[in-house]
DNA sequence: TGTACATCAGTGAACGCGCGTTCACTGATGTAC
DNA sequence: TGTACATCAGTGAACGCGCGTTCACTGATGTAC
């Protein structure tokens, strides 16, 4: 009874994939607002409402494209976590993943979309990711798992959800989680181009005294 | 030779005023990328073109507004410094400052206006906060000045610039700087919304740790 | 104080542009017998 | 394997809208003699 999928599903979801490419080039270029249906598809060499088969309109592009930045984010800080990682390096690997894409960070952390309204998907991801990092800020004594048992044990800590964890762990993990968006943000917006220092190191220092 | 101003420069300078005000509004409402001068016109009951005489275009009224952003934080921020405020104290009046209008802060820290490029005479004000900072991070067991002396001392401290700081008065000053973004930047996109804890508790806590 | 002139705020029409979205339609692709 | 039918990707025209900006112009306000 497994899913085949047709043909022309593969190709919907093909295309729905140059949509968002082409999308996110036009983000970097000038910003989430400016973002036009109309546009992409002229790049794709098509004509404006044949994207209307791919999503039902800008909002649900927007939506999409939302989605996938914190799917993104939630699977590299999962899969950091699960390779037993420290605060400092993670810290780390979240910065060079907002760097290698800065407006895939932006359109999550930085100033809101105006109008725009996260539906409840979206937040469980937000919520994913803020989990991982109680487990990490709880964690951050142990290094990389040497047995199969304890890694297992650490794969299966995801139930130890805001709920279980105690009121230190979940102050360590705002002030990493405030930390990080500090400088980063910051960073990003250009703000200490003319300072000449290197935010990474900033970075591990802030976190690191956690 | 004191400069007189005429009757006509005064209006200008109201309708100058006027027109930064609904432009607020618009921002506050739906961004700043939504901000138009046509809109703004109708608004005040004019045609579009009219306010050409008083802003030499789009980009001109945003950097207008951008600079009064910076020049209102700037003063905000002296003037906490020279009543003789703590940094724990510091911060809390910058968060005041950003939730009593939190799309002016965004506009200075949140997402880059895309294709936009600060003039000289912005960075200088960017400077100039950066500068009390560094004064309020060096002063930092200093309480208000008891004596005249002392008030002047103070207020003489200008030339302490960033050149003439400690590394660890600018360290204090940078951890003071990325701190305070973090929690204001969360808080204003409502990342927060669904922890329940407030937000002013969690600044002092991390810049009074400094 | 009164008149002639210069300044300048604001108008209305116009230009060219791009946007999101709808609709009826064509033609290719896949499906069922 | 071949044919009849259903599905669906993509088109082109159209609607209504708002944008920034220019231009020639009117009429009120201030200025100089």
């Amino acid at each position: 009874m497994e899913r085949v999928e047709s043909p022309r599903e593969r190709y919907r979801a093909q295309v729905r994939a140059e949509v968002k490419r082409h999308a996110w080039e036009q983000i970097a270029a000038a910003g989430v607002t400016a973002l036009s249906l109309n546009a992409i598809a002229k790049e794709m060499g098509m004509s404006g409402p044949a994207l209307y088969r791919y999503f039902a309109g800008r909002d649900e592009l927007i939506t999409a494209l939302i989605r996938d930045a914190y799917r993104s984010l939630a699977d590299t800080v999962r899969a950091a976590h699960e390779a037993g990682t420290t605060v400092v390096a993670l810290a780390g690997v979240i910065r060079t993943w907002a760097l290698s894409d800065p407006h895939r960070f932006l359109l999550i952390y930085g100033t809101p979309v105006p109008g725009y309204h996260a539906p409840d998907e979206i937040t469980a991801i937000s919520n994913e990711i803020f989990t991982v990092l109680l487990e990490v800020c709880a964690d951050r004594t142990a290094s990389k798992p040497k047995t199969p048992f304890g890694a297992m044990l650490v794969s299966n800590r995801q139930w130890a959800s805001a709920r279980l964890a105690s009121p230190v762990t979940v102050h360590r993990a705002l002030a990493f989680w405030t930390r990080l968006q500090g400088v980063l943000s910051l960073e990003l917006a250009g703000h200490f181009a003319s300072l000449g220092f290197d935010p990474g190191l900033l970075l591990a220092e802030e976190v690191g005294q956690l």
